[in-house]
DNA sequence: CTGAATCCATTATGATACTG
DNA sequence: CAGTATCATAATGGATTCAG
């Protein structure tokens, strides 16, 4: 007897997925990886067009993307200095996927309440 | 001239995208979107499933998605008392994009690091 | 037995200053 | 320009307790 894809994905497929998950679930990363997925970025560049992002933070979240095969690091010995931030081959894959989150985001994004960024704050007469 | 799509994206898309990023970038949201894209889940389902994660996590995680209208809950009257989480209308359109993660993945998955899940660890000789 | 709340340790992230 | 260092705060992990 094979085994085949019953409904949308196997349960199994959830095991192999959690990596996936893991590396993308940083922060800034889904927004990090959308702009990368557009085009080669310099450091300062991402820190412009992440409002409310840290060096620290940026930093740091390209670091994990970059540990996890997503992005490259490409410095040039200029002055002054220059580091650009690119897609790594597969990381490119993901395009369609960028693409599915927009299509869904231009069609259902309208119907959203206000919620700024993190939990916390009070869901404003939740009941 | 009318103004077309150039690259793949407008940057103007990427701010309206950032609420999108936002609300799907909890630890763990991610993975319960991708498990509630499947069927509904029990509060303790999704915890077995989901490994690592604790109650605390767990109901924190849920209600957010619930306050961004992305997950609704549903509580029956019972004994034992039972409370399914259920994807609302428009997290279902978030299909796609979990199928086009799951692409990704499938191709570009087998090539991968170690990396565990967080940074802090030592990327096992990474230089 | 299911689900949520509390206390505390650890990690992630935010803010500012400083260096090559 | 591209980071690093340091400290403060928020988020998360873990265990336990509480409520229905």
């Amino acid at each position: 007897m094979e085994k085949q894809t019953i409904a949308t994905h196997d349960v199994d497929m959830h095991e192999e997925m959690r990596r996936a998950f893991a590396m993308l679930s940083g922060k800034w990363k889904l927004e990090i990886m959308w702009l990368l997925n557009q085009r080669v970025y310099r450091f300062n560049e991402l820190r412009k067009a992440i409002p409310g992002i840290t060096q620290h933070m940026l930093t740091a979240q390209l670091r994990d993307l970059e540990a996890d095969g997503l992005v490259s690091r490409t410095i040039y010995a200029e002055v002054p200095p220059r580091v650009e931030y690119e897609m790594t081959e597969k990381a490119r894959g993901l395009e369609p996927t960028m693409n599915a989150l927009a299509a869904w985001w231009a069609e259902f994004g309208s119907s959203i309440p206000s919620r700024t960024t993190t939990r916390g704050r009070k869901a404003s007469g939740q009941k």
